[in-house]
DNA sequence: GTCGGATTGTGAAAGTGTTCACAAGCATGG
DNA sequence: CCATGCTTGTGAACACTTTCACAATCCGAC
């Protein structure tokens, strides 16, 4: 079968979550259409998401909310914990150490580094900030998994680069740049910024601008 | 014409970086295969993304850096200045306030409020923390246009319900729960936990995971 | 045991986004 | 002024994603 999209595994984090809260209340069963509902997409497409797995639903009843939350949970790689390094211990990295949603799914920083030799051997909630030229020694140490990134632009690449050369292939990217990834590796980047433009754009777009319609926005 | 797709904006977006820093170099002209390359999107792609709003190439030379800078500057709305309502002085929201690519695109966090009387009326960063009663004033005050959650999961939901009561149609929510937009209303969700869990997707099937043929995923 | 109501799983259809391929068109040089 | 070389802009082809629609099938009631 052919590759999964990058949309299904979304939407399976965003099920698997519905579900987990549905765990909470007590409740058995969920059919297609109601965590549809949930999630602002059709049951048709519900269905096609978890059919790239396997058949885990029971026509005429739905889908047992425990077993396919767990069902999800092995496919995403939840069910078990995975040491996460993070590199940057600026606001934005001590942000993201105290983030409770990461602990939560198992995603356990376990090392934070920073080049700046002022703040190695500092704490940031409990982790001491380690030198990043110790990073290839602890990756093996700790067992890390995953990298995050939340240096500034310029220091992005060079980040990655170190990363990738201790080993790691997953990084999570949170510098303000498309950092790109060699076979073999993938890099996910979260531009903040660019979240807030697709934002200006629809302001922009829905008071004075059609597209093909615009002449002020020829070339000045 | 028919709506602009979310991936041509977000790409306009990663465009407009990349002119940015080659109108710092000096380069007059670029061509949409130097730009593509830049990006790891095909030339044509590019051409299309630019399509979408008009023709400001020149054939047989290319671009001008400037000029079509300045193009997508005007159709992200990045020709002016944004005011900007974050809600939680947490970590994340402390963070968010001096996350400095924000403001060199023109979004100014102008006002920063909580539902926690003990940090009303401190500082973070220079803004003093207002409380959430006071939204709808503000919003009007600040003429603020663009709202930024950054509050724990719980609280997300009737977070937006205020932002939306005071009046305004764009919220970035940072907290992990997928908030729906009613009609008019524009919710952009960033869940950092998804991202990552993409990425242990990833690790889990590229070692023993194939789809189609996985016995132990088979429900418990 | 079988009938009825409900819901899955899935091919096929529709819709969207990306790439191809080439005519159109500009600048430069002779 | 025309030929040449290069790059855009775009219709058509292709690929991918979502939705539709319905057969398959399970549960529970009678």
């Amino acid at each position: 079968m052919s590759r999964i999209s990058d949309a299904t595994i979304t939407r399976l984090s965003q099920y698997y979550r519905s579900l987990a809260s549905l765990e909470e209340g007590g409740q058995e069963m969920v059919s297609s259409m109601a965590l549809a509902r949930k999630h602002g997409v059709t049951p048709a497409q519900v269905r096609k998401d978890l059919s790239c797995f396997g058949q885990f639903g029971t026509r005429g009843l739905g889908y047992s909310v425990c077993q396919l939350k767990e069902t999800i949970a092995r496919i995403l790689g939840l069910h078990r914990i995975w040491n996460v390094a993070l590199v940057g211990a600026g606001s934005l990295g001590s942000a993201l150490i105290s983030y409770k949603e990461f602990k939560r799914q198992g995603f356990h920083i376990v090392a934070v580094f920073d080049n700046d030799l002022d703040k190695v051997g500092k704490k940031r909630r409990g982790l001491t900030i380690l030198d990043i030229r110790r990073l290839p020694q602890m990756v093996k140490k700790l067992d890390i998994n995953l990298a995050i990134i939340a240096v500034p632009k310029d220091a992005a690449q060079s980040v990655a680069d170190l990363l990738i050369k201790a080993g790691l292939k997953m990084i999570l990217n949170f510098a303000p740049i498309s950092l790109k990834a060699s076979p073999g590796i993938t890099i996910r980047n979260v531009n903040m910024a660019i979240e807030l433009e697709a934002l200006s754009y629809r302001l922009v777009a829905d008071k004075s601008f059609r597209p093909g319609n615009n002449p002020q926005l020829t070339p000045v």
